[in-house]
DNA sequence: CGATAATTTGATTTTTCTCAAGACGCGTGG
DNA sequence: CCACGCGTCTTGAGAAAAATCAAATTATCG
């Protein structure tokens, strides 16, 4: 897992912010970061920020996929969530990251000062509001995966894991997936051996198809565990 | 593990929400709740409210303890937190509680209506401010807690989970837990024999002291690992 | 085409779970 | 005061799940 340096990536943080900051109405904050951010590329595997790094920036995925993760001292490494377009991360309320958060391929990223949605915030009740919601959504996502966690089988969490990407990448029961099996086993709390295991028993089961490693589709929506709201 | 049903806890609930609304400063809400909210009861093993009820409350922990948990078809339980005096619980973005809340042993709760809550936010941003952060507070601590899920062993979520109870309830190094072996278990996605084993393991090491089954003892802080922040 | 990374598969070990039984603690009623 | 019952906790033995170690296969990219 070769994660590049955060170096060459803040050198091209030649943010453009400061403007844009007077008028922002309801939508205001989220539907505006296209507006008002900086817009920058990171390749596959480079780091976006660092754990404990300050967190200046908010961040807006325009294309590509993002993970959210931490490793511990002895290499243990759980993502916590995966970004993908459309999607917000790094926020924090506090102001330093608690995870890291890595390109898992050639992403396109949407970048606003953290200081601007902060002034935006001092001002405009429903950007609190907003952000308060997009912190709630957080959360209740991180609850789900506590129960993925906590209660299901190595099987079943990759059950799920394939139909929540499946739901939120494609919408039907097809999809590409972005990103390699040690990032699904480190999602999941599993090896990597035990996911390429649990899906290619999934295989033959007919659960799935697997037109190539990275392409999955659902067959037998029977089999999909609770996790499934 | 006997659960009462909510019916009795609900025929308690003569809620004397409506006044106090007018003033609430900075220290609005969080302080105040002792002021404006309902005082309730409940035993060991009562719920508080149920997953998937309307959550028209926000509760606050004066004395005792709660459990905030799920429980799959299967009768398989994930518990997302404790809560503790002092703490707040219940509050949802949604309206809809995602997961129960029990007392783990008899507990004194003070309660305030949601309306006022959201009244109060509307007209106060300190409120929605306050809010906000708890949620965000409260994400941390899911996101700690994914990590010990997903990354450690046995020994180790026992240890982190032990280390984390005397911090919370004494401050110290001794703890008398308030919950059962079966509730430890179940927040660290383990078996109850598997806990048991862990803790008695930790006693031959003599990394803990174990006076009674619920009174824990921290002797060597060296053997804590890095989910200690 | 060859090198490198990613994925799969196999054999074995370790960890944790499961099933079972015993020990302990505690309140109640004799 | 003691015996009993009940819930909780501990311990043991065996089974199952997942991890680990190792190697083979398949994809990817220059």
């Amino acid at each position: 897992m070769h994660v590049q340096t955060v170096a060459q990536a803040n050198l091209s943080r030649q943010l453009v912010t400061g403007r844009g900051e007077r008028s922002l109405g309801v939508d205001a904050l989220f539907g505006s970061i296209e507006l008002i951010g900086a817009r920058m590329s990171f390749s596959r595997n480079t780091e976006i920020y660092g754990d404990e790094e300050p967190a200046d920036y908010l961040y807006k995925v325009a294309s590509g996929a993002v993970r959210i993760c931490k490793v511990l001292d002895d290499g243990r490494r759980q993502i916590t969530a995966f970004c993908l377009p459309g999607e917000i991360f790094g926020f924090e309320v506090g102001d330093v990251h608690r995870f890291a958060a890595e390109a898992i391929i050639d992403s396109r990223i949407l970048v606003i000062k953290r200081s601007t949605v902060v002034a935006l915030a001092a001002r405009n009740g429903d950007v609190v509001r907003q952000l308060w919601a997009h912190t709630a959504r957080e959360l209740q996502s991180m609850q789900e995966h506590m129960l993925l966690l906590g209660c299901l089988s190595a099987r079943e969490r990759v059950v799920a894991f394939l139909r929540m990407m499946a739901k939120r990448i494609s919408g039907g029961n097809e999809v590409e997936l972005p990103m390699a099996r040690q990032d699904i086993a480190d999602y999941l709390g599993l090896t990597i051996e035990t996911v390429s295991r649990s899906i290619s028993q999934l295989v033959n089961d007919d659960t799935i198809g697997l037109p190539t490693s990275r392409h999955i589709v659902l067959r037998s929506l029977a089999d999909f565990s609770q996790l499934n709201a």
